[in-house]
RNA sequence: GGGCGUGUAGCUCAGGUGGCUAGAGCGCACCCCUGAUAAGGGUGAGGUCGACAGUUCGACUCUGUCCACGCCCA
């Protein structure tokens, strides 16, 4: 290395205490774990929920609606995600200058608390005592525990979410178990009557016979058991039409007079023995409630004779068959696939088959307009009993091929049953014995036992085919430990495929069913021109099919008769007026839903389109009360009452009391507010007056969905928050869960979706795209991570995730988030510690300072309006990964790498009140105003922090109203750089890359230091002359920057043989010695004061 | 088995309507600074764009099949 020209001179005065070096009380080391704690405290004292709705009160409103987490366990790694990106939106909505009320709910209600404190219960042996009581004070026995235990975790978990440091109305969150959410819910359920939308059907459940009760798929316990395994040959009623299906030729001289007598056979030709279908079933006891017989209709089904008898078996499963069988003699007929056999008939072995159905007839309910009353009008089975029916889930796993279907008595039986219009038939009854409905041998006797009587039964008349002892695992009950059964029984279902009709419906919805709403309502673009050709048809076909169902109902005016229809004639003008893509609107756009990723739309749309009618009773204690009371008539059969009147009466005791009074109050009290003479809905049984005293109160408690689905009425509308509401915001798998059934609830009441844009997210998944779980132990304590890296590195974090996917988690990536933030920390404060000195003014007036087009100053606040302007677009698309990044780059990029590099020289080293300095110092205090403001929503700890230590006077902790979460973002500065900047940046990139080589020349030749550097820029254009001189140098980071027309590169000098400056270490071309003794430069010499 | 997604440098991710040497950050390597210092700055090396087939003059981008992973169903 050369030595130093001032080397071996006498060293001259120390001027770094002559510098104006930054200084800030804002710590480089952030220690969140321990301020964080500290904002939040300061922000409650503060009541800064409170204090910005009221600041912002009659600005335009933002109505976003948390969903209700269920209340139990710690907060995961999924809360942290929903919850900061809630906390992201409602914060900038907040800066936006947007009135944004943010009330955080829990779902307290449903199974696994209650099937936790039952089991707690159990286990401290207070469960019997609890069991010896009667019905209504044994389960408010279990509900109040299940209160205590939501309400631990519903605080829990709300300390644990504010320690996230989300916003919002922890003071009085919903509760879905408080009474005023309770009757709120209830109210919308009487809307929901009224629309004739509530029925009630049977439909099979787990059932425990020990309990006599219902049970959840949570309360089943897998245990193996020997079941009597059984092939059972069910006989074609026509064995024609079953040769036919295979298309065996009829015999030239035969008449099939007679084909159970054994006639004679031509090669070819179809047997003389009336052919069966062969099904195979574990459950005996289910085979009087068989209905139907179910095969797949892609399968090839051949028809095979065993021995003397003929019968039909899936194709592939003939061989195995005939083994199981020992028969001699196995050959394949024929074969034909499933779909030419559904609609066959068969005879039942031993249930008369129209005699079922006359009974079954007569026990239909008859309809009427009370909702209790209203069931499937017009779902008979004309189409007859004892069929084959095609179903997809028919598998060649075991069996025939051939599926034993009893749609009272299994889940995809039951499917079945809906669609091919079977009765949901189970003569069980809730102790497992038959009932009047079976045959007589089987009256009176448990289900256990059937197994064995029916198995007997089919081989004395001859249809057994085989039946063997078959060890299987089948569902027990997880308390009594004794096996469970499938058994259809009364349920209440909102109907998704039944028409009605609301006030404000145009032609075009009315009489339109939940589901034909629902999907409009998605696709509403359904409407708007096709862009395709393809499009275009689409739109026809569904237009078409629109048009028939809306026919239909008007030709089906059982229960509809008040509704009124939009005529042939209108309809077809809305159609025609579709069809041509005008600009008639069938629904309003206001109806619309935003999908945040787009493809939300499909995803809702698919689930819509298959869902089920919603079946939203429970039997279990810890829930909402579906308040319907039954009263038993003369002849032993029982009528119901649940009417819009009835269910509001009892809203309003719910409402004042909870619904605890459901269970401690009797039937004259819950329906004191209710007169039945003055209910038009009424059932005849109460109508004419009724003994309250001979009601009985149903056990029924509502499905939780339907209490969550409920949310927009009982917490928006009830607190006057706004619907429809603006965004909801959760995980995908809400498409199903709380999006779908706040759709339908919303449909219902009001005809529309209660949300006007629907954010999802994805789910939690480790480093490799594993999912999450504590047994694969590869989850992360939210907590410890709080712990660790503190709430405002954990929001950092999500704020940086697509979250439209899966997201992957690991400790190393909230340490790089860490870093991170570190790297937007140490830029705010060292714009904030260059700022000590500066004189406070407000910024409006530094805005309109002098900030000349080509001072560096101008450049970044320029570059800062732009980032601005970025940033709040991104936020305005909830695209918060780009908003994050684009700050970060600019902290990293346009301010620590150029211009707080290269304004360093003047802040440290002119004179404390130059002009150029002073115009820096206002450009940073802008800056790091603005950025503050940007980084609110995301980090409101920091943004905080900065902000405060950015405008407090000295002593800021002291001042209490001093916060950034009260502002709004900034109005762009609209100060103009200069559009030679670009030419700038491109030189300095290009010097820089001189400067590496020249760093690399090797030996003596190598200018590692830039301040030991001169650059010539090559300037064609002349754009280069008119920055100033001393700006370029320290752009480059160079002491002297000379423009040289002519080069066509940078040229690199080497300055070390001129003195340096002591004391701002610049070689600038006037350094000399002063009158202090030190080598100093013009600029220098002024700003200490010395010639 | 079905519906909706995802698969691009070591890591996390960008890449309308197909077309110049596929981008960013982190990390890494080398270097500078020591007056933002448990900081700051510079330069650079990393990719057969999940696999296979097809359409095309040309595909990360379109089509099909398959594989892996996630959510929701069955």
């Amino acid at each position: 290395m050369p030595a130093e020209p001032s080397a071996g001179a006498p060293s001259g005065p120390d001027y770094k205490a002559t510098l104006n070096l930054p200084k800030t009380s804002f710590p480089m080391r952030a220690n969140l774990v321990q301020n964080e704690p500290a904002s939040q405290k300061r922000w409650a004292t503060l009541g800064l929920y409170e204090r910005l709705r009221e600041a912002r009160a009659g600005r335009p409103r933002f109505a976003f609606h948390d969903g209700p987490p269920y209340a139990n366990g710690d907060i995961h790694l999924g809360h942290l995600l929903n919850k900061s990106l809630k906390d992201f939106v409602v914060r900038l909505k907040a800066m936006e200058g947007m009135d944004c009320p943010y009330t955080p709910g829990w779902d307290c209600h449903g199974l696994p608390i209650e099937a936790k404190v039952v089991t707690d219960l159990t286990e401290t042996g207070k469960m019997a005592k609890i069991a010896s009581l009667e019905a209504d004070a044994r389960r408010m026995a279990v509900r109040r525990e299940c209160q205590k235990y939501a309400e631990k975790y519903v605080r829990l978990q709300g300390g644990q979410m504010q320690r996230l440091l989300t916003m919002a109305d922890y003071a009085d969150p919903y509760l879905t178990m408080s009474p005023r959410y309770e009757g709120a819910t209830l109210e919308l359920f009487a809307t929901l009557i009224e629309q004739g939308l509530v029925f009630r059907q049977r439909k099979p459940v787990h059932w425990s016979i020990a309990n006599r009760t219902a049970l959840a798929e949570a309360e089943l316990e897998y245990m193996d058991r020997d079941d009597l395994s059984i092939y059972v040959d069910f006989e074609a009623d026509d064995a024609d039409a079953v040769y036919d299906a295979f298309g065996l030729p009829r015999a030239p001289e035969e008449d099939s007079e007679d084909l159970d007598s054994a006639g004679r056979e031509f090669p070819g030709g179809r047997p003389t023995v009336r052919p069966g279908f062969m099904i195979w079933t574990t459950t005996p006891w289910t085979l009087p409630a068989n209905l139907g017989i179910a095969v797949n209709p892609r399968f090839e089904y051949a028809l095979v004779r065993l021995d003397g008898a003929v019968t039909v078996v899936a194709k592939e499963m003939a061989e195995k068959i005939a083994q199981i069988g020992r028969v001699e003699e196995a050959t394949i007929i024929a074969t034909t696939t499933g779909d030419r056999l559904a609609g066959l008939r068969y005879r039942h072995p031993f249930v008369d088959g129209p005699g079922l159905a006359a009974a079954l007839e007569a026990d239909m309910p008859s309809p009427g307009r009370s909702a209790a009353t209203l069931s499937h009008a017009g779902r008979g089975w004309e189409a007859g009993l004892h069929r084959v029916v095609a179903a997809d889930y028919v598998t060649l796993e075991d069996g025939t091929g051939l599926v034993h279907t009893a749609p009272g008595h299994g889940v995809e039986d039951y499917q079945t049953g809906l669609r091919e219009g079977l009765p949901i038939y189970s003569p069980v009854q809730a102790d497992g014995t038959y009932d009047a409905t079976a045959p007589e041998w089987l009256r009176g006797k448990t289900v256990w036992d059937a197994n064995t009587l029916v198995t007997d039964r089919l081989k004395q008349s001859g249809h057994l085919y085989h039946a063997h002892t078959f060890n299987h695992s089948y569902p027990h009950d997880w308390r009594s430990k004794t096996p469970v059964i499938f058994r259809a029984t009364e349920q209440w279902f909102v109907g998704v495929d039944r028409p009605y009709m609301l006030p404000d419906d145009n032609a075009f919805e009315r009489n339109k069913t939940m589901r034909q709403r629902a999907i409009d309502i998605v696709f509403i673009e359904m409407y708007a021109p096709a862009a395709t050709p393809a499009q275009h048809q689409i739109q026809q076909e569904y237009i078409r099919e629109v048009h028939e169902i809306q026919q239909e109902a008007q030709e089906d005016q059982q229960h509809q008769s008040s509704l009124t229809h939009a005529s042939p004639e209108e309809l077809s003008a809305l159609i025609a007026g579709a069809s041509e893509m005008s600009n008639e609107h069938m629904l309003p756009a206001s109806m619309s839903i935003r999908f945040v990723p787009e493809w939300g739309r499909n995803r809702l749309r698919g689930m819509l389109e298959s869902r089920p009618d919603w079946c939203i009773s429970r039997q279990r204690a810890w829930g909402l009360p579906i308040p319907a009371f039954t009263l038993r008539r003369g002849d032993g059969t029982e009528a119901t009452l649940l009417t819009p009147m009835s269910v509001r009466a009892v809203a309003a005791v719910v409402r004042a009391k909870g619904s605890d009074a459901w269970f401690q109050a009797a039937p004259a009290d819950l329906l004191a507010g209710y007169d039945a003479k003055a209910d038009p809905d009424a059932p005849p049984e109460f109508g004419a007056g009724f003994d309250a005293a001979a009601l009985r109160k149903s056990e029924d408690i509502f499905d939780v969905w339907f209490e969550s689905g409920s949310s927009w009425h009982s917490v928006m509308v009830e607190r006057g928050h706004g619907f429809p509401v603006d965004l909801y915001l959760e995980g995908s798998d809400q498409h199903r869960g709380w999006f779908q059934l706040s759709m339908l609830c919303g449909l219902g009441a009001r005809g529309r979706a209660p949300f006007r844009a629907l954010l999802t997210h994805g789910f939690i998944v480790d480093r490799d795209g594993k999912k999450m779980s504590k047994s694969l132990g590869n989850t992360l304590n939210v907590e410890d991570l709080f712990k660790e890296f503190g709430a405002d590195v954990c929001r950092w974090w999500v704020a940086g995730q697509p979250y439209e996917g899966d997201i992957k988690v690991d400790l190393e990536f909230f340490k790089t988030a860490g870093e991170s933030y570190r790297k937007v920390r140490n830029t705010l404060r060292f714009l904030l510690s260059n700022l000590s000195d500066a004189p406070s003014e407000d910024l409006a007036s530094a805005v309109k300072g002098d900030f000349p087009p080509t001072s560096i100053d101008a450049w970044a606040l320029a570059s800062f309006d732009a980032l601005s302007k970025t940033v709040r677009k991104a936020y305005a698309a909830y695209d918060f990964r780009l908003a994050t990044q684009a700050i970060y780059d600019f902290c990293n990029d346009t301010l620590s790498a150029v211009y707080l590099a290269a304004t360093k020289d003047r802040l440290y080293c002119d004179r404390a009140d130059s002009v150029r300095r002073r115009r820096t110092q206002r450009a940073m205090r802008i800056l790091a105003d603005g950025l503050c403001r940007l980084l609110a929503p995301v980090i409101p700890h920091t943004a905080d922090e900065a902000w405060r230590s950015l405008h407090g006077e000295p002593g800021a902790n002291e001042t209490p109203g001093l916060c950034v979460h009260l502002q709004e973002f900034l109005p762009p500065t609209d100060i103009r750089a200069d559009e030679g900047w670009g030419a700038v940046m491109k030189a300095r990139d290009a010097a820089l890359v001189a400067l590496e080589a020249a760093k690399k020349a090797g030996g003596d030749a190598a200018v590692e230091n830039p301040l030991d550097a001169g650059v010539a820029l090559p300037d064609p254009g002349g754009t280069l002359g008119r920055f100033d001189a001393r700006d370029l140098a320290d752009l480059l980071g160079v002491s002297r920057v000379a423009l040289d027309p002519a080069a066509h590169g940078p040229g690199v000098t080497d300055l070390r043989g001129e003195p340096r400056c002591e004391r701002s270490w610049k070689r600038d071309g006037t350094v000399r010695r002063r009158s202090d003794g030190g080598m100093l430069s013009d600029r220098d010499a002024e700003a200490v004061g010395v010639s």
